[in-house]
This record gives structure tokens, C-alpha cells and sequence, in this order.
DNA sequence: AATGCAGACAACCGCCCCGCC
DNA sequence: CGGCGGGGCGGTTGTCTGCAT
């Protein structure tokens, strides 16, 4: 019956102490992470495998940032949960210094409430904060717009995706969290990644300040060239193709990096949808027709 | 000052995926 | 092809801390 546990009886729980942070931190340090079976024979730390592994990446791991989201980030958290559902790690690729476990909390913890005040109270379009992108519209007319992005959002990339393969897929096969011509809409809306980093992109474009801090992996005081990748276990944006994974390393000399190469229907509708989600983003005052117009 | 409560965060648990044999 | 083990992920729980009473 059961699955044998992971870990054996008597293995120490609770919180780390700085002894056994230092010497986890130390043993990384020597052999670098994975094999985490090993490490705590071989540290002689009295913790099991995935104790250590998650002490590693959520806490002791050079490069990441703790606390303190800032408005970018949330708004980033946001839009990402709303495109991925509750796909922590995969929204934590987009953000190199914060870890799944760091954003679940902070969505569990501060985001899905400010949220559910922002639905419950008629004044949550102008009072809140970085979430907001109707500051200054009625409760009734902030609903309709949200109902309208939805619809937009999902028509565009209905006809992005299901009109025709883009040819940047190449002969990849089809991925389980990839392009699934046959799953509803709100799955297959949510599973490209491709799309997804085109949306963010076209955010980080527009947001110097989201471009710099998030996509470069770092603040001006970071000092780790690597932090990109390295900070995030070393991967590039979950799924994403090599052309794709471009946002991770913007380069400020090329203005506008196309990312968009096929001159299928699909490709070329993709920047229309991205400056109509940039807009959504950020522009407050665009009348909602005009929006809808883009399209 | 003591107690209760809520919020924030660290860590655990169980499931799942994937690579290896 | 199937079993097994390692590692990853998301949900949940436990603990700590600050604030109100």
C-alpha cells in the first residue's frame, strides 16, 4: 500500500538553523545542486533530500530577491497568473530573482486578496494601487471592460493559434503544456508559452523599468552578470523556443527585436494582439472602442 | 503586561513527470 | 514495456511576529 516515503523517520523538520544553512550552502557550493540524495550523507545534515533541495532554491540560491514585490512585479504576477492559472514555477520563470514558492506565497498571501477586495468594494478601480488599470471608471463600466478584454484576449488568440501551426514551431512535437488545437480555449489561451512571451515581450518593452529590472535578472545593485538564467536554476523561460527566450537577455541596441517570422495569418496577427494587451496594460485612458477597434 | 488574533512566510506533503535500467 | 527512483511542482500546514484588546 502507499508509496514508500521520501524521506526516512527521524529526519529533522522545522526551520533551518545557520549551521545547516552554511553547510548546505557549502556543500552546493563544492558540487554544485542535483544529487540531492546525496547530500545529506554526504553533509551529514540530518534533513532528507527535498528538505534540502527546497532550502536551496527558496532560500540560499545566489540571486534571489526576497520580499519587497515590487508595483511591476505584481502587475507582472498578475497578468502571468491570469494567462497560467496557478503555475508557479512556470510564472517564477518570468521573474529571475523570485522563486515559485516566494510568488505563491505572495499571490496566496497579498495578491488574491487585494484582488477579491478590488471585485467586492465598487471604489477598487481607484484605489488599488499597482493593480489597477481603470483608475479613474465606475465599478460598472471597470466590469464591462474586464468582460471585454476577456473576450478579446481569447478571440485573438483563438484565430493566433488555431488558423495555422506557426512556422516557429518548426517540427517540434507537441508538448503536453504546448499547442493543443483541441483544448478549450482557456487551456490552450493559457499553454503557449510562445504566446505568453510574446505578451510580456511587448510589456517589457513598453516598461523600461519591468525590461530592466525582471527580464535583465537584476536591479542596478545586482552584480551577478549570470542572474539571469543562473539565478532561475539555469532555465530560460519554461518552454519557450530559442527565439523566444530572447526576452530573457534584451539587447538595448536593437530597438525592436522581431520575434515574429512567419508570414503566416497567425505571426502576423501575434503584434496586434501584443499591442492590443499593452494597451490593456497600460494605457488607462483608451477608450474601450478604440481598443476594440485595433482588432 | 497578558492574551488572542490575523497576516506573513517557511517548510512539508503528496502527486506527478521523466529518465534510466 | 514496465518498474523504480530522483526531482519538480502545487497545495497545505505550521510557526513566527506584530498588532489590537
Amino acid at each position: 500500500m502507499g508509496r514508500t516515503p521520501c524521506c526516512d523517520k527521524g529526519v529533522k523538520k522545522g526551520p533551518w538553523t545557520q549551521e545547516e544553512d552554511l553547510v548546505l550552502a557549502s556543500y552546493v557550493k563544492e558540487h554544485g545542486p542535483g544529487n540531492w540524495r546525496a547530500v545529506p550523507t554526504n553533509t551529514g545534515l540530518m534533513r532528507c533530500s527535498k528538505s534540502c533541495r527546497l532550502r536551496w532554491t527558496n532560500y540560499l540560491r545566489p540571486g534571489i530577491k526576497r520580499g519587497n514585490f515590487t508595483d511591476q512585479e505584481e502587475r507582472l504576477i498578475v497578468h502571468l497568473q491570469a494567462l497560467l492559472g496557478n503555475r508557479w514555477a512556470a510564472i517564477a520563470s518570468y521573474l529571475p530573482e523570485r522563486t515559485d514558492n516566494d510568488i505563491k506565497n505572495y499571490w496566496n498571501t497579498h495578491l488574491k486578496k487585494k484582488l477579491r477586495r478590488i471585485q467586492g468594494s465598487g471604489d477598487g478601480a481607484t484605489s488599488n494601487g499597482g493593480l489597477s488599470r481603470y483608475p479613474s471608471v465606475s465599478k460598472d463600466q471597470w466590469e464591462r471592460r474586464v468582460q471585454a478584454d476577456i473576450r478579446m484576449a481569447k478571440q485573438a488568440l483563438t484565430e493566433a493559434l488555431s488558423l495555422q501551426k506557426p512556422s516557429y514551431l518548426g517540427d517540434r512535437k507537441p508538448q503536453s503544456s504546448g499547442f493543443s488545437l483541441t483544448a478549450p480555449i482557456t487551456t490552450t489561451y493559457a499553454s503557449s508559452t510562445e504566446n505568453i512571451s510574446r505578451l510580456l515581450q511587448g510589456w517589457m518593452k513598453r516598461s523600461p523599468a519591468a525590461g530592466a529590472d525582471m527580464v535583465a535578472g537584476g536591479d542596478s545593485t545586482s552584480t551577478k552578470g549570470s542572474a539571469t538564467a543562473a539565478s532561475n536554476n539555469g532555465v530560460s523561460p519554461v518552454g519557450l523556443p530559442d527565439s523566444a527566450s530572447k526576452i530573457e537577455t534584451p539587447t538595448p541596441e536593437v530597438s525592436e527585436p522581431n520575434l515574429f517570422l512567419g508570414e503566416n495569418k497567425a505571426d502576423m496577427e501575434a503584434p496586434v494582439f501584443i499591442s492590443l494587451f499593452e494597451t490593456w496594460l497600460f494605457d488607462d485612458s483608451m477608450p474601450l472602442d478604440d481598443t476594440a477597434e485595433l482588432l
